[in-house]
DNA sequence: CTATGGCACGGATT
DNA sequence: AATCCGTGCCATAG
């Protein structure tokens, strides 16, 4: 069973209800950038100094201990799953942080990728080459592909389209080499030019990603070696370098399990909302879920500043009223946002308990409406609690999610295992056949879906053993 | 003839 | 109401 330290409703008052799905659907760095605006325009809400465990380090609510040093811990075998979350008591609601908090190894990497970009180049710009850098890459989408146009930002910063071409330039050298490219194409290229430096490139490859690449896509190989005037095994080659090499989405390497070939930087490109792991790491203790709260510090009403309303004259008391209401508002929403999260994760990694632990075949089909049901909240609510957040597993990585509401992953775990360790390519067909014996009926078509969901060639372009990278 | 991808339909999900 | 997903049918490549 799981501890519950808390009960609370998830619904609220109307009033709140508003602001409430507003804060529930945003992610920790959205939070932290509402907060942030809120308090440079609200007098009344205040942000008080961090408490810090004295024994992990960890941030603390304004009143109580922490959660997880005062947690029985490793004799406490029966209680598998150790929820951690805001005390009920706890307007302000800081859970733990992540963020900020170098002594959390993991988390001191936790960076935003527009951030960790800006990081690499900051120091060799010019001031206001820095300001220019960090406004592209706050207009990537979450590819790594700058969305706005190049004369759009001239208009906009009155540079030279030509400075900012050259920017550009420096900034898809930069970690997921080909971010800030405008398409998948110019990605490839930044990424074989930089790789070319160290690696020999199959011939053909370049003029094959210039030209050719929709047919690539197409796996239309034939064709392109005889426009090339080549054979379709030096096509082959120069297509196995590149699916095994290069990442024409560069900044989605980090997120799923689609390894990053060359560079293996871990995920730490963005950061995750939630974190589960074993208390120490160590697999024998309890399960850790925590909820990220992205403030640093405590966010509360200002006492003072609510103190002092009695001695402000009569116009002025309506705006301080105003004010603090509003602070006040904010804090519970908040608040409440870190409550459903829990409420929903509590559920969440009870059901899909296997998955947390063992991986991904053992996902168990979940539909946001089931859990709806079994919290009694609206369904629209689970899919703002789950839209845009990131959890970290246990086993490190940061996965979306949405992912425990994919129903098909692990069927295409299933696949993607039986292809690897497959002695011949088996056809979707037998791939649907051999399926059944893991109780799992899906029809062929559904298998090929599958496996191009996993980027798996079909069975006759797929000879014997993949080439291994590196 | 077999294997696979494209299109589109219907039902479930959000 | 809009979107997603599994699937059947058909065209096409080999």
């Amino acid at each position: 069973m799981l501890q519950t330290h808390y009960q609370q409703p998830l619904t609220a008052p109307s009033a709140h209800l508003a602001q409430t799905m507003t804060l529930l659907s945003l992610n920790s760095g959205e939070l932290l950038q509402k907060v942030e605006s809120e308090l440079s325009t609200n007098p009344a809400l205040e942000l008080v100094e961090e408490r810090r465990c004295p024994m992990c380090k960890r941030l603390l609510p304004a009143t109580g201990t922490c959660p997880i040093c005062s947690q029985p811990s490793t004799q406490d075998s029966d209680e598998p799953i150790v929820f951690v979350s805001a005390p009920e008591d706890f307007y302000s609601s800081r859970v733990l942080s992540a963020e900020e908090t170098p002594e959390e190894p993991f988390a001191s990497e936790m960076v935003s990728l527009p951030e960790y970009v800006l990081r690499q180049v900051a120091a060799e710009l010019k001031v206001d080459d820095r300001a220019l850098a960090a406004y592209l890459l706050s207009h990537l989408d979450e590819d790594g592909f700058l969305t706005a146009t190049i004369l759009d930002v001239a208009r906009y910063h009155h540079r030279l389209p030509d400075d900012i071409k050259e920017l550009i330039e420096r900034l898809k050298r930069c970690d997921p080499i080909g971010v800030c490219s405008a398409n998948p194409k110019e990605a490839l290229l930044v990424q074989l030019e930089v790789l070319s430096e160290s690696v020999e490139i199959p011939p053909f490859t370049r003029e094959i990603v210039t030209e050719y690449l929709p047919k690539l896509s197409q796996h239309h190989y034939a064709e392109i070696a005889r426009a090339l005037g080549t054979t379709i095994i030096k096509v082959q080659n120069a297509a196995t370098f590149i699916s095994e090499n290069l990442n024409p989405f560069p900044a989605r390497a980090h997120w799923g399990d689609l390894r990053s070939p060359a560079a293996p930087a871990v995920n730490v490109y963005h950061r995750p909302d939630i974190l589960i792991y074993h208390l120490n790491d160590n697999p024998n203790n309890p399960l850790v879920v925590e909820i990220i709260h992205p403030i640093r510090g405590t966010l509360r009403v200002n006492p003072l500043f609510k103190s002092s309303i009695k001695e402000v004259e009569g116009k002025k008391v309506e705006e301080w009223k105003e004010d603090i209401e509003k602070a006040s508002l904010l804090v519970k929403c908040i608040q409440q946002r870190s409550n459903a999260l829990r409420l929903l994760l509590e559920k969440l990694v009870v059901m899909q308990k296997d998955y947390v632990l063992s991986g991904e075949k053992e996902m168990q089909p979940l539909t946001r409406a089931e859990i709806a049901a079994a919290l009694d909240v609206h369904e629209s609510t689970i899919s703002r609690a789950v839209s845009g957040k990131s959890v970290q597993l246990p086993n490190k990585r940061i996965v979306p999610l949405s992912i425990f509401f994919d129903r098909s992953l692990s069927q295409r775990t299933i696949i993607k295992e039986m292809i690897a360790s497959e002695k011949r390519p088996l056809s979707d067909s037998e791939i649907q056949e051999n399926l059944k014996a893991y109780g799992v009926n899906i029809a062929r078509r559904t298998v090929a879906k599958y496996r191009s969901m996993e980027g798996i060639l079909p069975a006759h372009l797929r000879h014997n053993h993949p080439v291994v990278a590196g």
